[in-house]
DNA sequence: CACAAGTGATTGCGCACGCAACTGTTATGC
DNA sequence: GCATAACAGTTGCGTGCGCAATCACTTGTG
């Protein structure tokens, strides 16, 4: 349990009914109105499996051929695609998925192996920029190939075009 | 890097190019023969952000209203589901997609709270049962009632049923 | 210009989890 | 029937990460 010690519930607690809290005296099982036709949860088991699996594929993939870890990856792709190669922890954060706790220590390892540089930020003295290096770039393009050809692999080559049209703009849809 | 201290690469390791490696000598940037289409990466990258965002909401929900975790909620259900309400470890790492080591700890955890009870496996001595407990099935209960109104909100309810329906099918197709 | 309030980044701490090694038990081959 | 292999589960250890507190700097506001 806990996502972490979680001193008091932040969000509101839609009520938590108690041990045995259950709308009615329900004899026993699970009460329906709270259950999922067979195609809903067909959808929504198979969204989360899907996802599971080709993600720890995919990650295995990229480790074993580049010792890379998907957060690593993400990062030094954010910064290849960056203008100028660089870009504020702040900045970086969202791209990579990561607080900006577990950034700093992700930005760490990465110039520790010198695949980025650290530099404070010019305009603003408080900000740190992240910077790829050569070997940065270099490894991330080695990286991309082996990554997006395990991508086309397991999700891409399932569909065909007018499927992953229309796969993109129902994802839209479940953003923000 | 490293998924872990990662010994020796398990895998064939497609080719590492090396620093440097490149097919050939692109002045810069990456080659175009490994980027994604339009349409492609749209799928592709709203399939993760898609996943990365619910989850961590559906998560938050889970925990601030029943301080449950994903993990603590799938062994739970797994076993609110099974025969008898218990199932053997081995049985259980795969609906919780945890190893075993992680399993462990796992049981333990919701042992130590009373939501679950391990005993001896009665026909084989090497295995375990974990068995739910009263209060274990009260819990879940209330929890699915949270966990699948957010499940609606956040995913089932942007589709209609035709979408869901072919939804699951193309899902099934990225599995196994 | 000083002093609060806001913001970027880092650090202390705790925790969940994977891997590899180990213990104990059940199947196999000779 | 005993040795060896396969298997279930646990444990030591290391690691990545989130939260909360903190430091450093910047930007209001009087």
């Amino acid at each position: 349990m806990a996502i972490h010690p979680s001193p008091i519930s932040p969000l509101p607690a839609p009520a938590d009914l108690g041990p045995l809290g259950e709308q009615e005296g329900s004899v026993c099982g699970a009460s329906d109105w709270e259950r999922l036709s067979d195609h809903e949860s067909a959808a929504w088991e198979g969204f989360l499996q899907a996802h599971a699996e080709i993600q720890v594929e995919l990650e295995h993939e990229l480790q074993a051929a580049h010792q890379l870890s998907f957060s690593d990856y993400f990062a030094l792709l954010a910064l290849d695609k960056a203008e100028r190669g660089s870009l504020r922890m702040h900045d970086l954060a969202k791209p990579v998925r990561l607080t900006r706790s577990g950034l700093t220590r992700l930005v760490e390892r990465l110039e520790r192996i010198g695949l980025i540089e650290r530099a404070p930020c010019p305009d603003d003295a408080r900000g740190t920029e992240a910077r790829i290096t050569e070997a940065g770039r270099a490894l991330v393009h080695a990286a991309s190939a082996t990554h997006l050809a395990g991508v086309r692999r397991r999700f891409l080559a399932r569909f065909s075009p007018a499927e992953l049209q229309l796969l993109a703009e129902q994802f839209g849809r479940l953003a923000g």
